[in-house]
DNA sequence: ATCTATTCATAATC
DNA sequence: TGATTATGAATAGAT
């Protein structure tokens, strides 16, 4: 999968079907084979091509047939325990995706009430009106996480007065106010190396809010 | 492999091996599933753990059965011909592993000699003084094509004087030959979009030279 | 078959 | 164990 993210599913084109499946069957048995040396194992493919008769193995054919004995001598209930299959593979992929969703959905919106709070710092800017009690909420947590890191800081600061020449520092606050809400990489709030982490909002509460594009989020 | 270039080779530590066997087997079956989604082939796959009694299997115990069926339906002559045994496999590899070698060790030549050149062109440098009758003869060529790629160069510019406004061109050639032997990727002689390549030099000599490290390097 | 931009797999680490 | 991250490997699309 490169150049683009390849759609599981059916390839229709022939020419491409055929390229790729010879690509991704010597792959495989490039990384079935690394298995086996790496960890000492035993292991075997099989796998039919349609434009050939003969299936593809691996390992020889000795060393399959030697594999398939050795399985088809366990009673039948050890055969089963392991097995995987198309369906339970793919719960599990979906599964997976759902927390990488989740986990996106998360941090887009910690982002985005970030940015709300910004846009709410800049003299003469209209803060966005449609906010409901859930979204004041996560607003006033991160507003108090941000002031207490800000006392924090200054603290620090004013510990190393004495010890430190005091560094030329650009006017960091006002820039972050102008520039949050454009710079992807850097809506977390940084103060010296400390990352403000947003709490876990709401619980199962269905709230659409303007930015969240009506989806629930945080179940 | 990653974050180190992992050796090929039976891992001696338990709890590595036991990870790294989970996380592969994992992939593998991951790229079973889409090969044969992908490709829509029938396929299987059988491994067996130490420390499970139990091998993992795929597809399910059905369709693998199914596989194993339709593979011992085969006739024995059709079972082996296309297998795949581990010193196919690492010969296959080896040769791949060669021929790279080889592409690589020519570019260096290739390399080296426009080096040598371009040492030879600077005004009180000493050029080197072990260049046997073969060096000399692909550094001659090399010279020859980059003469008549300059000569072909100034007809090019000669016939578009009187059409284009002259560009007030930087003096490219001191350029080049001033850091010619330091800039790693502009070695070859670029003129205008044309780039000039060498031919197969010399045919089974092994001649050593300074640059060459005493290896063979065209067959 | 070869190349390369891109996604994917995964070794090391926490 | 299970996540994270830096990096090596696989490969889709183009040539």
């Amino acid at each position: 999968m490169t150049r683009k993210k390849v759609k599981l599913a059916y390839i229709t084109n022939d020419a491409s079907r055929k390229a790729t499946f010879k690509k991704r069957k010597k792959g495989l048995l490039k990384k079935l084979a690394e298995l086996t040396t790496l960890c000492g194992i035993e292991a075997c493919a099989i796998i039919f091509n349609p434009s050939n008769s003969q299936p593809d193995l691996w390992p020889s054919t000795l060393g399959l047939q030697k594999v398939l004995s050795k399985f088809k001598s366990l009673p039948e209930m050890e055969q089963c325990k392991k097995m995987v299959n198309q369906e339970t593979f793919l719960r599990d992929r979906i599964a997976k995706a759902a927390d990488q969703l989740k986990k996106l959905q998360r941090e887009n919106r910690e982002k985005e009430i970030t940015r709300v709070m910004f846009q709410s710092l800049v003299a003469g800017a209209t803060p966005p009106l449609d906010l409901n009690v859930i979204d004041l909420n996560d607003l006033g947590w991160l507003v108090d996480q941000k002031m207490a890191d800000i006392g924090k800081r200054m603290e620090l600061l004013t510990v190393n007065r004495s010890s430190r020449v005091a560094t030329n520092e650009p006017s960091w606050f006002m820039e972050m106010v102008n520039q949050g809400a454009n710079d992807e990489d850097h809506m977390g709030f940084n103060i010296g190396d400390d990352v403000i982490q947003l709490p876990s909002f709401g619980e199962d509460d269905n709230h659409g809010t303007f930015w969240s594009n009506n989806n629930v989020i945080f179940p």
